[in-house]
DNA sequence: CCCCTGACCACATCATCATGCGGTTGAGCC
DNA sequence: GGCTCAACCGCATGATGATGTGGTCAGGGG
């Protein structure tokens, strides 16, 4: 039933071709392009005749152009086809810069093969894998910030916090809460001091990025 | 070698014996205590004389407290419990707020009781688990949102929201990107009008908010 | 060649923000 | 009762932001 066309873009030849010879004896796989690099995998993708991609199994460190940038490149020209992350790397940048470009998934290459597959089919089902120490920084990075003690901010801040991040006025906060402009004022001058900052602009920031 | 403490707390009858039954047989697994409800395990680790509790696996709909306002209760308490969230629903919001909170691992309901507890192990060994439909949400969420076609900025304007972003005020972007003041503005002007917008609040939680 | 566009710059004006100082009032605590 | 503290309010001043109008210059396309 399922028939996925599959890309492998690796430049390590022992860990390409051990995907390659496992993965390829599967009746529901077919590897239809193996490049070392983004270079050649997509100057291989202009003369194949569409080859119908289903996932792409690409790595991060590569000769030439990264991965990450590669997936800006497969995204543009392809933005149907599923991205499989598969790298040594478990750098929290390495992580998010490659969801934040488009991969669908992120697999250490510590991995068994056979998880490898596993993951594939699941993503083309739809859902997505990633390995254990992967999925827990990326639990981690939605946490709440350790904070610095005294850094925490009564109800009544809060809420002029989030005043400030919708993007009202000071005007439209003391409308909106039924108080003075000045008290306002008189709020984000201590909220100011409490998180060490002096302007709306790093109050958002922080507020955004959870460290609130 | 290991040896989890772990807690179960769920309305569900049928639920929550299945899970007690299948988990309980397993050496390595101590089911240290059993709740219906948040109120309930709040009131029963009280009276404990601290179980060591090492995991909680804890559902969202919950008679009472939710299952996300429990988290909150439980990482004041027990900052170093691991929180796994065994649920059937799948929304978006429900999956991010309770991560927010400080859950660890996201599970469906409909998960083989075998990969439930085989996520059990993996989150106490410092690893996580999701289902793969919520593994493939939380990766969406990290990709670049559709963009209205014209809401392009070129390269010099993304600089330019970059550092309004950073917290940087007019004068020093300009000093940054060596250019005037003036210019600046120039630019933030334009900005504003491809994003519909009129203040740097905006600007910077379109940014962070990957609608840029 | 002309036109358009992006990046550059200047000047002007009003609004908003950042910050300091001073003051009241009610809740909670020793 | 006296203390502290959050929340409330007012005033004042300098800095920064938002927006308009107008102009130069270089590069790409018709």
């Amino acid at each position: 039933m399922e028939n996925i066309n599959l890309a492998i873009v690796e430049d390590d030849a022992v860990i390409r071709e051990s995907l390659e010879n496992f993965l390829a004896v599967h009746p529901s796989l077919k590897i239809v392009l193996i490049a070392k690099s983004m270079e050649e995998f997509l100057e291989a993708v202009m003369y194949a005749s569409r080859p119908a991609l289903d996932l792409i199994l690409l790595d991060i460190e590569l000769p030439g152009m990264s991965g990450i940038q590669g997936i800006y490149h497969i995204r543009q020209k392809y933005p149907e086809v599923d991205i499989v992350m598969l790298t040594t790397f478990e750098e929290e940048d390495k992580i998010f810069n490659s969801l934040c470009a488009g991969a669908c998934s992120y697999i250490s290459k510590r991995t068994p093969l056979a998880t490898i597959r596993e993951a594939i089919f699941t993503v083309h089902r739809g859902g997505s894998y990633m390995s254990p120490s992967i999925a827990r920084k990326i639990a981690q990075h939605f946490m709440p910030k350790e904070r610095k003690e005294g850094e925490q901010l009564s109800v009544r801040q809060k809420e002029i916090v989030q005043g400030i991040v919708d993007g009202l006025s000071y005007k439209m906060i003391a409308d909106k809460l039924d108080i003075s402009i000045d008290t306002v004022r008189d709020h984000i001058k201590r909220i100011y001091r409490a998180l060490e900052v002096n302007s709306k602009a790093e109050v958002i920031r922080k507020s955004l990025e959870g460290e609130i």
